[in-house]
DNA sequence: TTCATGTATTCTGTATTCATAATTCAAGGT
DNA sequence: ACCTTGAATTATGAATACAGAATACATGAA
């Protein structure tokens, strides 16, 4: 094992993104940083620096003089997001080896199969979710991209809790993944690009209805 | 005029995308935090600010212990960032309206036309194709995607300054941004995404000559 | 001469302190 | 009763201080 020596802003990013995704933060509401610094353990200079890289990403607003606050959801963002997504991960893989993926396809295949039980840990299915779209786009060349696609995610973390513990919802998941992988099998690139379109496009269909009204409009 | 209250780290941001345009800074050179918050007249603290959201827009690096430094350009990173730049104005373009695309059409054809003297300063030439693109997309619903175009962007302008004064490659973009406006006047959004999509992959090919090898490989 | 090791210096990463903008609450006036 | 105004409080934005890691340098041994 090679001792973990990462800056303190980073592992505080990931920690309110891993509170972000146990629903503990009220959409909307400010963030009093002494208090949050001290929960953390940590001082408000790395803490600061983790807001500001978060509210780049999109997931906190700053406001002059008002500091950070978790941006309010909204659908309308939902489906802004899951458009950009799409759109990128589309580009991923139109941009990968097909041949390489042809490659992949059976594990793939295998994994989409191997979905957790509807019972499993939330959390564990969100980290399946997440395990397979990163193998589909791993053999993507463009490194820049996988990274955005990444930050955008981070930014649909407030969103993804929302959804949770709704079975229909995951056996559709696991069959859509299924056919995308069953089309990289067959090499047919195109149909896949379109079926992972598809996959985003339902996804937000299904989770719109689910997301609160905008607490900003009272 | 209203007072301009903005905090330090977007104005110092500012300045160093600025300082980059003018190519200022040799690209893969540290950044020494206390003299250049000497330089700007500021404190380390926004600057760390600033440089830390440079960090996430994939101007900068950061590695542990050794600070900040100007991300090293490649021709390879260029042609990644053309990709995805390419993709997300054309998913813009599609999200948009086509009327109100139509609608302004005429006023695209007329600054396309109106492209500065060969002679003008380059921040001037840089300004008006900025503006171009911008007036573009700004009837895109989807505001997330065009501050993504943004920050994207924003990791392009290592690059922007070395393209600096070849007159040729000013008129193929004055064309270009022609025929794309042309597209919509016709009402047939499908071909302008196609020439917006070509307008980005042909300037990758003219600039990509230019990028110097990396001083990474010695 | 060259390489290794110990030491000094530099600079980052983090904590702490300070100043000022924003908010709250209470008193006074209409 | 309600609105305005101003003081007190609170929290952010920025500057400074501090500790430790990384680098450079010098000294000594092979």
């Amino acid at each position: 094992m090679g001792i973990q020596r990462r800056p303190l802003r980073e592992q505080i990013r990931e920690e309110l993104l891993l509170r972000l995704d146990r629903g503990d933060f009220a959409a909307g509401k400010d963030i009093n940083e002494v208090v949050l610094a001290g929960e953390l353990g940590v001082s408000r200079t790395p803490l600061r620096e983790a807001l500001i890289t978060l509210a780049g990403e999109g997931v906190l607003e700053s406001n002059q003089g008002r500091g950070f606050r978790f941006a309010p959801v909204s659908s309308k963002e939902f489906r802004d997001l899951c458009e950009i997504v799409a759109g990128l991960e589309s580009l991923a893989l139109e941009l990968s080896d097909p041949a390489e993926l042809q490659e992949m396809a059976p594990e793939l295949l295998r994994l989409a199969r191997d979905f957790p039980d509807p019972v499993a840990e939330q959390s564990e299915i969100e980290w399946h979710d997440d395990e397979w779209h990163d193998l589909l786009l791993g053999r993507c060349p463009n490194e820049r991209l996988l990274d955005l696609v990444t930050s955008v995610k981070a930014g649909m973390r407030r969103y993804t809790h929302l959804i949770a513990g709704e079975d229909t919802l995951l056996e559709r998941e696991a069959e859509e993944h299924c056919r995308i992988a069953e089309h990289l099998r067959a090499g047919d690139v195109a149909a896949a690009t379109a079926a992972l379109r598809d996959n985003w496009i339902s996804g937000m269909e299904r989770m719109t209805s689910r997301i609160p009204v905008s607490p900003e409009s009272a």
